[in-house]
DNA sequence: TTGAAAGCGCTAACAG
DNA sequence: CTGTTAGCGCTTTCAA
């Protein structure tokens, strides 16, 4: 009761050898007749194939990695579940890990997968290409999801930069190119940020706003870039502000806009943990919503309906996101695989108003 | 570049065994010049130890698993963060599976957990009893979070059933003592369900409410006992009603309940998505909050102050919970643990009126 | 169709 | 202090 059964155990009480065991429990050709009995011994000890030996005579592990930079960001979670939701069926466990956003702790948790010999890697990046590289040079698949690692630092003058950001701005034109892996070549799943981003920002236009502001967070480079992109040059760099990751600092950007831009009549929220800290912000600093202030949300999440005015946002598919990733990490037969973009989807509700 | 290096290739470039590298990777006695060079080459090589090779050898996975009914759930979500956070700087890996709420998926993942010899378990249980034999039988090491498991479907004149009931029903009492793993000798990290529900029946109560409804889902069962008991015979059992898990279904409960109840005042809402049920619900059949009326929500989750108005709730520390039950899982040198009962809080916010 | 045997990478016992 | 060796449970040649 305490101990499981081998499959030797299982040979010994079939009278056979345990490679005719091995066979027949991972459908190889036997007699009908030993079959059976393999069978209904192996049923009788109720016997389970350790994963372990198995993986170690194959060097690989089953088994797909997560990694994600909150659980408690509730897109983070819709696309863990899409995970969990391919994974299953295909009976792969997953391994999770949650970075709080540190490329640190990312390369440590890339490094703890590695040691446990899973080869096979979902992830919403924090770290950028240089925190990456490792984990691509040691043979791990990885397919990105949701955001694609920022580029390693770069000189100012950079040219190089500069064309992988050409790159990036002009991608993602209807029906959208899947964006490149970029430096490193790794397919990915991400939603058509410029597309939701630009649908807002027309919206926001139509209602009359002119002074928009972006509030993004970590990951969030591309859809400050396609925000810049629809406002169109000059842009108004004071009002693209970015939070660290925490809810806290979230805060603390949304806050730190609203006060030193009073004259702001719009914002558009990069994720929703900015989303929840601008509603927050706004209402300590009494702003309305949206009668002084107009607000759209990235992530359509149950809670955007609550709010009141409930809020209007940028649907992605977070749940599909994360399933399609994982399927594409786990059909990779180490073949290289496409990209995807995934549309989004404007749903107005009650958080926009016209400028006034 | 593709292939890892092995123990074996180390020992080789040092120009020593293999059993030597092992002990000085694993901090064991050698001589700081031998230790020096073996660690130089294992570094050089980028070396990492399989842990395949280990705990095939161990007979025993590093790693604890991890099931939870649904992560979109944000209780769940700060709980499996909770569950991270402890097993991190263990350097334990945590393997994923959410049940959405279904024994049958449960008793999969458990099998899955098994034949990954992941023999460590933190689970929020929905099966019952008979769903977690198997588990304990096996030799896991198991603890329950949030909620224990109902005991398995008993004779309605079945007089243990009762008895264990009342032991339910008594226990809980200021210093609570640990719930009982009742019939599976288990431990468990839950909330002092029945100081959180008393102490929101009686605000409730307090602002002249008369008829409090609790709306429960799946693992509910001690608040709902909890409840009745707040509340005091005779319990009008039209007002406890229960969802299944989805979020349609806790809208339907939820719908249903304002329907065939006008005469209700308040309501206390056994989890999170319950709460986001009754709010939807409520304003839905154009029932204002809280003018017609009151709602107490289970679980302090982040969007509950964006609400409006902002909802009062019965805290439960749910990143706590995990870290709890993940240590008691680790520490766990195969002796029984003791269960622990977190305290919970009434946040007061603005989604309680008087009764009018 | 079947069994014997050779490892996968590692640790622990035992010699030297 | 260090090397040799025997497996952990499994799959997979290779013969029979």
């Amino acid at each position: 009761m305490e101990k499981r059964a081998t499959i030797k155990d299982v040979a010994e009480a079939a009278g056979v050898g345990v490679a005719t065991v091995s066979r027949v429990l991972s459908g190889g050709s036997a007699s009908p007749r030993t079959r059976e009995r393999v069978l209904a011994v192996a049923a009788q000890l109720d016997y389970r194939p350790s994963a372990l030996g198995r993986n170690l005579r194959q060097r690989r592990t089953g088994g797909i990695g997560l990694l994600v930079p909150d659980l408690t960001d509730t897109f983070h979670a819709q696309l863990a579940e899409g995970v969990l939701a391919c994974a299953r069926p295909a009976g792969e466990p997953v391994v999770l890990g949650s970075t709080g956003g540190d490329p640190e702790q990312e390369s440590e948790l890339i490094g703890m997968l590695l040691e446990q010999s899973v080869d096979r890697l979902v992830a919403v990046p924090s770290g950028d290409e240089e925190t990456w590289a490792p984990a691509i040079r040691a043979g791990m698949t990885v397919v990105f999801a949701d955001r694609l690692p920022a580029g390693p630092p770069a000189a100012d003058d950079d040219p190089a930069a500069a064309a992988v950001d050409d790159l990036l701005l002009l991608d993602g034109l209807a029906p959208a190119p899947p964006p490149p892996g970029r430096a490193l070549d790794v397919p990915s799943v991400v939603a058509d940020d410029r597309a939701g981003i630009r649908t807002a920002v027309r919206y926001l236009r139509g209602l009359g706003h002119k002074r928009i502001a972006f509030l993004g967070g970590p990951g969030h480079d591309r859809r400050a870039a396609a925000f810049r992109e629809a406002v169109g040059a000059p842009v108004d760099e004071e009002l693209v502000v970015f939070g660290t990751g925490s809810r806290d600092s979230a805060y603390a950007a949304a806050s730190g806009l609203f006060q030193s831009r009073p004259d702001l009549s719009a914002v558009v929220a990069g994720g929703n943990v900015l989303g929840e800290a601008a509603v927050l912000a706004a209402r300590e600093l009494d702003l309305r919503v949206p009668r002084d202030v107009s607000l759209v949300m990235y992530d359509d999440v149950p809670w955007a309906e609550l709010c009141s005015p409930p809020l209007t946002v940028i649907a992605q598919p977070g749940r599909d996101m994360g399933y399609r990733a994982a399927e594409l990490v786990l059909r990779s037969g180490g073949r290289r695989q496409r990209s995807v973009v995934l549309p989004t989807e404007l749903i107005i509700r009650g958080s926009c108003g016209p400028h006034r």
